[in-house]
DNA sequence: CTCCTGTCCTGCCGGC
DNA sequence: TGCCGGCAGGACAGGA
């Protein structure tokens, strides 16, 4: 499921190949994805992408009419880049499909449709609905462990679901949050506001590290993700405790017939994957 | 404010 | 073999 290192992957490929280009024609094979469509897509047309970003896992892509086309993948979305010499055959599921001047196609394919599309001006970004709440990108220098400690000092949630909170820091999902708190080695189920300076400290820093490996690896592929050349990412090979329910954790050196292994549990009604030893 | 729950959706997999 | 329940999960919206 997209994250940021998934968006951030995405969004590389689409750097390269975008840019300078038009779009010359919008295919919208539904309506809808988890928002409408935004009535005025079809107006894009004719418009040159000026540059892509992102902002938590939202794709931006700019264009030279100072509107921004917003992209969320959801759980199950991806974006593919189809180019002139390869026929595009459309696939289910694929609901909307940009095809450039140049011949590439940019297909947007998401089975369970929690993905969305929208457009709003790009100076306005900042201030809209689903930016204006939103916390500190975690590689950015604002987010620090002195941040962090303001923002969950008062929190009694558990720590997991807090780093997943996009208000404190974006781009952390299920799988960067128990990845990231195994590195830091604390149990997901701590309250927020019982962490140490120190643990927070390390938190931050598992954080920081275990994205950028991540986005090495081209993010983790387990059903629905790939890059926009299909290929795909690597960084699932590199668990350490994430879908590894009974199994060894990552350098694990117990006996886990007397141990366990891995614990899995439920935590705001998604699983939660922990080594009982390393994150007492 | 903080916290929690409901909602959206399809594909896959295990059990019977 | 086929059906069905359960699970996977991002993030908004709204209620307590």
């Amino acid at each position: 499921m997209p994250e940021l290192p998934e968006v951030e992957t995405v969004c590389r490929g689409l750097a390269k190949a975008l840019p300078r280009h038009a779009i010359k024609r919008v295919i919208q094979n539904r309506h809808d994805l988890r928002v409408p469509f935004p009535a005025a897509l079809k107006n894009i047309t004719g418009h040159r992408v000026t540059a892509i970003d992102r902002r938590a896992k939202y794709i931006l892509i700019n264009l030279d009419n100072q509107q921004t086309l917003i992209l969320h993948l959801g759980m199950s979305g991806s974006l593919m880049l189809h180019h002139k010499d390869k026929k595009y055959l459309p696939e289910k599921h694929d609901h909307m499909v940009l095809v450039m001047d140049n011949g590439t196609s940019v297909v947007l394919n998401d089975p369970r449709r929690f993905g969305l599309v929208a457009l709003a001006a790009t100076k306005d970004l900042a201030r809209h609905r689903f930016f204006a709440h939103l916390g500190p990108e975690p590689l950015d220098k604002n987010f620090t462990a002195a941040y962090l400690a303001e923002k969950i000092k008062t929190k009694k949630i558990a720590i997991k679901l807090a780093v997943m909170d996009q208000r404190l820091v974006v781009g952390v999902g299920n799988i960067y949050a128990a990845e990231a708190l195994f590195a830091a080695g604390i149990d997901p189920r701590r309250a927020a506001h019982s962490l140490k300076p120190a643990e927070i400290k390390k938190l931050v820093s598992a954080i920081q590290k275990v994205l950028k490996k991540a986005i090495k690896a081209g993010g983790s592929s387990l059903r629905d993700y790939v890059q926009t050349d299909g290929e795909l990412g690597y960084f699932q090979h590199q668990f350490a405790v994430y879908d590894k329910k009974g199994q060894k954790c990552k350098g694990c050196t117990c006996d886990i017939r007397k141990t366990g292994g891995v614990q899995r549990i439920t935590q705001g009604d998604r699983s939660t994957f922990y080594c009982p030893v390393k994150q007492a």
